[in-house]
DNA sequence: AAAATGATCAAG
DNA sequence: TTGATCATTTTA
């Protein structure tokens, strides 16, 4: 059990988006004594100040938006379109609001519970699609997983909820790519800051 | 193509 | 206090 260390956390969200992919989120669920896995394959990138696309753009500071501006390392978990929960890990030193979105995992753990979260049934009765579909986006890997906005301001180096350390993806797997579902950011929208494992099954759109 | 569904935030 | 907006997903 190798966790990814702070120091990780501590930098550019561009750079932690991209070494981000292949690792190991892990959500432990106390009490009833279950592990849910899931390798990240799909990431994004949002970068305060600069970003119009960030919550935390024109360092626009908040209460959804406070645990951004703390030191890396944390769970930053907002509540979008009244109905899905999506998980960011807080980048760079503390007063640097910066963010990166878990935007697709493949399931490793706990899928069975996974497929009960997510279509109330077992993984055994699930059609081809939504076996895929259990985990390839931000809001059906937190579903699935049981993240949700309580878990938001989580120190990763805790018990509950956090990420293992695993060999980096080669650069030649990572496609760069312009970012989802924000039109609205101008010349932000064109950044590149979008990232994923080449030909994954869990990447989200296609 | 459009609905679902409610927290969030800036404006007044 | 209000109303438009929204880092999405599902269904048709």
């Amino acid at each position: 059990m190798n966790k990814i260390s702070e120091d990780f956390y501590n930098r550019s969200s561009l750079i932690v988006a991209k070494e981000l992919l292949g690792k190991i989120l892990i959500h432990k669920i106390e009490g009833e004594g279950l592990e849910l896995w899931g390798r990240i394959v799909e990431t994004e990138a949002y970068k305060g100040p600069l970003d119009k696309a960030a919550h935390s753009y024109n360092n626009r500071r908040t209460k959804r938006t406070e645990v951004m501006f703390g030191p890396g390392g944390k769970a930053y978990i907002y509540f979008i379109y009244g109905m899905y929960d999506c998980m960011n890990v807080v980048c760079a030193e503390e007063d640097i609001p910066e963010a990166v979105l878990i935007r697709g995992v493949e399931p490793l753990k706990g899928i069975e519970e996974m497929s009960f979260n997510r279509y109330g049934k077992s993984y055994d009765f699930l059609t081809k699609k939504q076996k895929i579909n259990l985990t390839n986006g931000p809001g059906k890997l937190c579903r699935a997983m049981g993240i949700t906005r309580k878990l938001n301001g989580l120190d990763l180096q805790g018990q509950e909820l956090f990420i293992l350390n695993s060999p980096r993806i080669e650069e030649e797997n990572i496609i760069a790519a312009k970012r989802i579902g924000i039109d609205y950011a101008e010349e932000a929208k064109d950044f590149l800051w979008r990232y994923y494992i080449k030909d994954n099954t869990f990447v989200s759109k296609k």
